[in-house]
DNA sequence: GAGTGGTCTAGACCACTGA
DNA sequence: CAGTGGTCTAGACCACTCA
């Protein structure tokens, strides 16, 4: 088949940018200088190929760089549309703080408040599983025992932003029935813990960035291999002993992390 | 032209997974299984499309998903080569323990050691710079003030993970000559801002998770568009001031975060 | 059912690498 | 120079969305 460079510029020629690119930052541009504003549709691939003159494989290249710059949303049979700018979250270490326990606020709404986004959570699951691996050994029992599973989905205006999954040994829970609940009363679950003589001594948060599976890609409305943040956070009673386990996973264009580290030994 | 789906299985047809999927998940696999070990060469694309009996451009989307699993480089005229499994290095807050600096050790040598692997560190600069907007206004200072600015890039066995720059407001450092040398002496930069009276009281951490941009990329030998970690540090004296702010570039599959954030108010 | 994105093919031409 | 990855084309067929 006798194609394309018989007519027009060059292939790989000399050019030092591939067209596909030039396109990508082009409808990119347009986003930022506000041309496309948050909620307009971008136009169709069929309508670019016309409109740059260039084949439907180079638009279709140049439109997974635009979504990878994650400024679009595509869906399939709909087309691209400008997502809402994400105003970031700040998520900082303070949010433990004991203080905002007893003031009975739970740590995701008293910061949804500050920032003045809509905030809504969805019970995925509560009930007994058994524990994953990496699970049991922080919470210091054996593979496949029973625990307490809490798995909820996190949005913010209406996108799914967060899932977080709390892990917390059965003897730990079999006596705190608000821990079965979907909503655990103020201050959540570590007030509960606390009433019930778990006093916190640290909490031990670890994380990785990492490319989202397809799998996560979907949970949480992302275009593949957009960063996530995987948090894993201990709990540690005075006692020395992790009484819960929290594993979650963001989307990372949503978050800022602030920690505070005291500088004293 | 009437093609492909003539023969053999359907184009985009009843099946759930794309084919080229499939095949990326399949290298993937055999990199993950260690039938291709660090250092291999993947077989060519040319070899694949033999193998695998699809086109070409189904095998060069496959590669694209295999190199955005991090596990493999691809090098132009070269081939895909199966990269060392980055042996991640935990970042644990732990580093700034006021001990480590009386002990001596520079917090990222300190590290370094106990994980085994080669450490490099390659000055880029040191001298004056006028405060980029961000900065400055960390530092209490002007936009535009003179600051002392410290460029360092790190290795890890040969290959650049981090970008490191540190910004100290100019009256503190100008009787600290040691701060203008490559080599700031045992316990780093900030054992020598303790020897002039400047008393730690925390450090503050903000990071964000985000896709490299493609100068990005280069710098630190990433895939484009392969997340980096985004680290902004304070550090503040009992003055409440803040006297250093170190603003830290990351390739995101190097690194594990650790911080302990305790629990009393 | 018209329109949109998603997958795939077959083939051309280019730029880079290394013997 | 031969071999490899990178860009591009033109066209087919599919699946999804929505009126």
């Amino acid at each position: 088949m006798r194609v394309g460079r018989t007519v027009g510029t060059p292939a790989g020629a000399g050019r030092a940018v591939p067209r596909y690119v030039q396109i990508a930052d082009e409808i990119v541009q347009q986003i930022r200088a506000g041309v496309l504003k948050a909620g307009d549709m971008v136009p169709s691939e069929s309508e670019l190929v016309e409109r740059y003159g260039v084949a439907g494989g180079t638009i279709r290249k140049a439109m997974v760089e635009v979504r990878a710059s994650g400024l679009v949303e595509t869906r399939h049979g709909k087309g691209s549309i400008v997502k809402d700018r994400p105003p970031v979250r700040l998520r900082s270490s303070d949010r433990f703080r004991a203080s905002h326990r007893r003031g009975g606020k739970a740590a995701y709404l008293a910061e949804s408040e500050q920032s003045g986004a809509t905030a809504k959570v969805s019970v995925l699951y509560i009930g007994p599983m058994e524990a994953p691996a990496d699970i049991a050994e922080r919470l210091g029992v054996d593979e496949g025992t029973q625990v307490l599973a809490r798995r909820r989905l996190y949005f913010r205006n209406g996108t799914p932003v967060e899932t977080a999954s709390s892990y917390l040994p059965w003897d730990v829970v079999k006596d705190i029935p608000e821990l079965f609940a979907e909503n655990p009363g103020p201050g959540g679950i570590y007030a509960r813990l606390e009433d019930h003589g778990h006093a916190f001594t640290e909490f031990v948060e670890t994380l990785q960035a990492r490319p989202a599976s397809k799998a996560e890609a979907s949970e949480l409305a992302l275009s593949p291999s957009a960063p996530v943040i995987h948090l894993l956070r201990d709990a540690v009673t005075e006692e020395g002993r992790v009484v819960e386990v929290c594993d979650t996973l963001m989307a990372a264009d949503q978050f800022v992390f602030q920690y505070r580290i005291p500088a004293t030994d």
